[in-house]
DNA sequence: GTGAAAGCGCTAACAT
DNA sequence: ATGTTAGCGCTTTCAC
């Protein structure tokens, strides 16, 4: 082994290993991709020669001749939300099993940013797409169709996908929550949540909710938007306004965990008598909550298992098998915690 | 303008514009990345016949041609963090403002997963990378080196850099908050991290604690350490054993604010006086803090700041400015909250 | 302001 | 088991 080199100037390539080697490009590359016979004797010249100088491939010309892109673009509004990581980990955890590499794109929620981030990963041309929401700008529609490449929608099926979509009904979520609540007698019912216009999945839990209280001829009492900000603080500050213009209240639904959380401690502080004076309940079944003083009633989307699925999609499209369109509908679960029910059903 | 096509077999390439707009694939190349003169009329045609048909530019053969690339790699032990997160604000934040694109790829904290993801991110010859992180494999270190890419190792000064690096001391965080401890009296202090060989920034926070408890002849009493699970929840769970078997310790440093967050919770329901009986640190300063009953003492990392410095250094360096081998060096912040403050100093 | 030719570093396909 | 040829879809360079 050569001694360690000093940073080239020049890039390496597939050449200088072979000429290093004394075996041809041809079988270089054979080797370095485990294609094809060779024999061991070459192939042991080929790695040594390629250990010591430090040769890493370039897959851009790889690429462009094999028309084959070993990437799986993931395209999600944010990091900072504890629920994507977890989608991400199931994605990663399937993909781990095959050659393809997830390439997180963040979009912060806004549909121009979501194009642009589309428009550069299409243009690296990914063997599959999976991407959060099933709205999206007529645009990035076209450009998902004219790619011709797998994708998958994830999180949401209520609506139109372009291809193959993985998720719950966030509308028959907040449905199954309304009904829930109204079966354990609470009746006049608040609601805290994001500012919708960014969120869809929030909204239609939003409706799914109302729907089935008006279906009982019931509506929320009162309502509270946030926007921004430590989301615990938030839940916390906005549960007291909601409470103090509305002390009828016998119930908050919360659009997330998170600020169900801050309501939650902000009501144990206060000595309210949760569920009996007041229930609560958020959604997404965050980690986060086994670790408070009571357990909050969420509903579970199944992250986790949202990504893999999506995941499995891909891998089995980019290998051949697998049918475009595929639609895949998962339960959330319905987790009462301890802030839900006054009565056993 | 033509009616929407239907997903075309073969990718579109520039000579599908080109023969649609009756321009030369070398003028459309032009119009496509606003480079050198072409007139408004070329222009429009060009534009139009790209729309129309849907047209994606392949950046693959793109980047070959060009030999460059604008992907800056980020390579990140986990997203599930919320440390980690805010880093990519502070660099999405610049790249904003240039043509580079982040890409993120996630280690699990594994030395061989970030060799692999390094390996396979340096493959795209992106135009910087980013890491987390001080300590790399000697393959790793020897890959990055061998690059000529511009590297920022991110977080962590305390060790030697392959190139550049923006963080902050940690053991100098950890010396700082066991002074802050002492100044407060202070005597009888535990402490609760996770298990370290994973992580060394929490590691070297330890060491620099322990190091300043020992000038003043003190030593840690008693310590916990954990592995996974709900941080929170485990903050409260160790926070209890530690006390019940060391009953006569009157402060607990927690190596992040997740634990520290549990543990404050556990004692505030326990009516434990804090700081008066029991004082309280974390780390990281996590906007999380904000929402709860009080606030935690914990020492703030500058972590969005860490992410525009490092990604102000490859956006430099890309574009030929800036010198290799800068050294960034931040002030972590105490936030003394609630929790530590017994006496005004 | 526009076009033609050459080639980026690799791999598919076909020799041998 | 190994080598040769052609070309992936662009951009650089130079010519007009």
């Amino acid at each position: 082994m050569t001694d360690d080199v000093s940073p080239p100037r020049r890039p390496l390539t597939l050449r200088d290993v072979s000429e290093v080697s004394g075996v041809s490009e041809m079988t270089v590359s054979r080797v370095l991709r485990n294609r094809g016979d060779v024999s061991a004797g070459t192939r042991d010249k080929v790695l040594a020669a390629a250990r010591d100088l430090g040769y890493v491939p370039n897959k851009i010309a790889g690429a462009l001749a094999s028309s084959h892109v070993n990437l799986v673009a993931v395209i999600i509004p944010s990091l900072s939300n504890m629920v994507f990581p977890e989608v991400m980990t199931g994605i990663t955890e399937v993909l781990d099993a095959t050659d393809l590499q997830p390439v997180v794109g963040v979009t912060n929620y806004s549909p121009e940013r979501e194009e642009k981030v589309l428009y550069e990963m299409l243009s690296w041309r990914p063997s599959g797409i999976i991407l959060a929401g099933i709205e999206h700008s007529e645009a990035s529609r076209r450009m998902l169709r004219a790619s011709g490449i797998p994708v998958v929608e994830i999180m949401d099926v209520d609506g139109e996908p372009v291809d193959a979509v993985v998720g719950i009904s966030h509308r028959r979520a907040g449905r199954q929550m309304a009904e829930a609540i109204l079966r354990q007698g609470f009746e006049q019912i608040g609601f805290i949540g994001t500012k919708m216009p960014m969120d869809h999945r929030a909204r239609k839990r939003f409706e799914g909710f109302t729907e089935a209280l008006a279906k009982r001829g019931m509506e929320v009492v009162d309502q509270e938007f946030y926007d921004g900000g430590s989301a615990l603080k938030k839940g916390r500050e906005m549960t007291q306004t909601l409470l103090e213009r509305s002390p009828d209240i016998d119930f908050i639904y919360y659009s997330n965990d998170m600020i169900g959380a801050g309501g939650l401690l902000w009501c144990l502080e206060r000595k309210i008598d949760v569920p009996g004076r007041l229930g609560l309940a958020g959604f997404n079944g965050v980690d986060l909550l086994d670790g408070l003083p009571c357990r909050l009633a969420t509903m579970d989307a199944g992250r986790a298992e949202i990504g893999r699925q999506a995941a499995r999609i891909v891998a089995d499209r980019a290998a051949g098998v697998g049918t475009a369109g595929q639609r895949i509908v998962l339960e959330p679960r319905l987790q009462p915690g301890d802030t839900l029910k006054r009565y056993k059903d």
